[in-house]
DNA sequence: CCTTTTATGGTCAGCACGACTATTAGTCAT
DNA sequence: ATGACTAATAGTCGTGCTGACCATAAAAGG
């Protein structure tokens, strides 16, 4: 395999030194309120402020790689090969960072239970943090965040990436929480039952008569995440439109 | 501003070399099928193979900067100012180009009407080339195209997007060309007006008596693009479901 | 003048959706 | 126990969107 020397076809200027990361919002639902992953920055610039998890692409790996291998180190899950990770877009501003030109894949990650507050390995400390007081972040990291929250509420309505919020096994109420949660709205429950069930693929029942416990109330059936990955019809959020401006 | 030396706080494998370019997955509508614009390669790797158009990301360039740049070199147009251009997504894959580590940020451009065949300034030559017979591309850019027409085929269910194929003045029919040519369907044209018109934003209609000449059949009124951006309801395309594997 | 072509207008049944009420089945406090 | 409270599930009903049509208007071409 040849060396890093500049082929021919290849301008030169190619080779100006493009630091290229991968960096997360990993975003999941704690007490019924949504809730981002940050960690704090124990080095020059933005040293003390709080960032997106996030780290350099090694040259052996993709971004995608490189984003599943930090989120297992920030998180500390053992396994992360089935957790939702998906990529937003790339930043790529020559100012965003003020030291060298760093381009930036970012990538969205869903979690079903928040693992607990851990330490992650390298990184400083990183907290889960309500995403209303996910205060000014390092870099352009505010700007992916809304990306990010953006992009999943979108996704909510044509997609079944609700599930991916949600356990193995969920109640409708469980999966409902996620649309009200990320979309900021109330929904029907008898309504969104009907809107979920009537949508194929979307949920599946647990067939064994499961039943959850320990809340009030009466208890919930089980199902489980559908074959289908897009939803037909989608299922809309209420009146987020009226803006033509 | 501090030169690309390594600061303290980055990893020393961030200056593994990367080099970002922009690639151009540039759609179009000609002769009532859809087009994508297509380079030669003239240069090893992929020599003589048919390539998506792009280049590298300068130093002091954006990706989205360098993409609108390579988009007016490429289309030879002076003004590609107003022309749709949308961040697809990166591809990272550290074999996907035999010679050195490159990481592309895609981009999906849309045009109304197709400049002539042309020759861009510094790419062997581009031709306009059927989407269908676009035939295995250079590097990863069949998947990049691949992609591409599946975003455009997605967000125009639900959102203007259709307008950015169309001239700045528009007939119904032909915006309801541009559903059928991307999606492969044919729509109902009663019932395409009836939508198009009952979504708040999507078109207005050119207020003086404006009608459109050339064709059979009674002249159609004309429209331009309304200012909404995203539409609600959303026009489903019909019948995509039905695959929950 | 008649056919062809395309735009535009309208009808009609089915059903999806929002709003709402009712019932069931648990927990909890007294 | 017993009643209050909570949450899940079931059902109703009217509005409005949608798809499948049919009909008419206005041009070009023979």
């Amino acid at each position: 395999m040849p060396g890093p020397t500049v082929p021919e076809g290849y301008d030169k200027h190619a080779h100006e030194p493009f630091a290229v990361t991968a960096d997360l919002a990993v975003l999941t639902i704690r007490d019924g309120v949504l809730h981002v992953l940050l960690v704090e920055r124990g080095q020059e610039p933005y040293k003390g402020h709080w960032a997106l998890p996030g780290g350099f692409v090694q040259p052996d790996e993709s971004a995608e790689t490189a984003a599943r291998r930090e989120l297992a180190e920030e998180t500390g899950l053992s396994d992360v090969s089935g957790l939702h990770l998906e990529q937003l877009r790339t930043y790529s501003e020559p100012d965003r960072d003020p030291r060298m030109r760093v381009v930036t894949v970012a990538f969205t990650a869903l979690l079903p239970h928040p693992p607990e507050p851990h330490g992650g390995s390298d990184a400083a400390q990183a907290r889960w943090v309500p995403y209303d007081k996910a205060g000014p972040l390092a870099f352009d990291h505010d700007r992916i965040l809304a990306d990010a929250h953006d992009r999943v509420g979108g996704k909510l309505e044509y997609s079944s990436l609700a599930t991916a919020f949600c356990p193995p096994e969920f109640t409708l109420g469980e999966l409902q929480h996620v649309y009200e949660v990320v979309w900021g709205t109330v929904l029907d429950r008898p309504n969104f039952r009907r809107k979920v069930l009537a949508t194929p693929g979307f949920v599946e029942p647990v067939p064994g008569a499961a039943r959850l416990t320990g809340g009030r109330g009466k208890p919930a059936a089980l199902y489980r995440a559908g074959t289908a990955t897009t939803l037909h019809p989608p299922l809309l959020r209420p009146i987020p439109e009226g803006r033509p401006a």
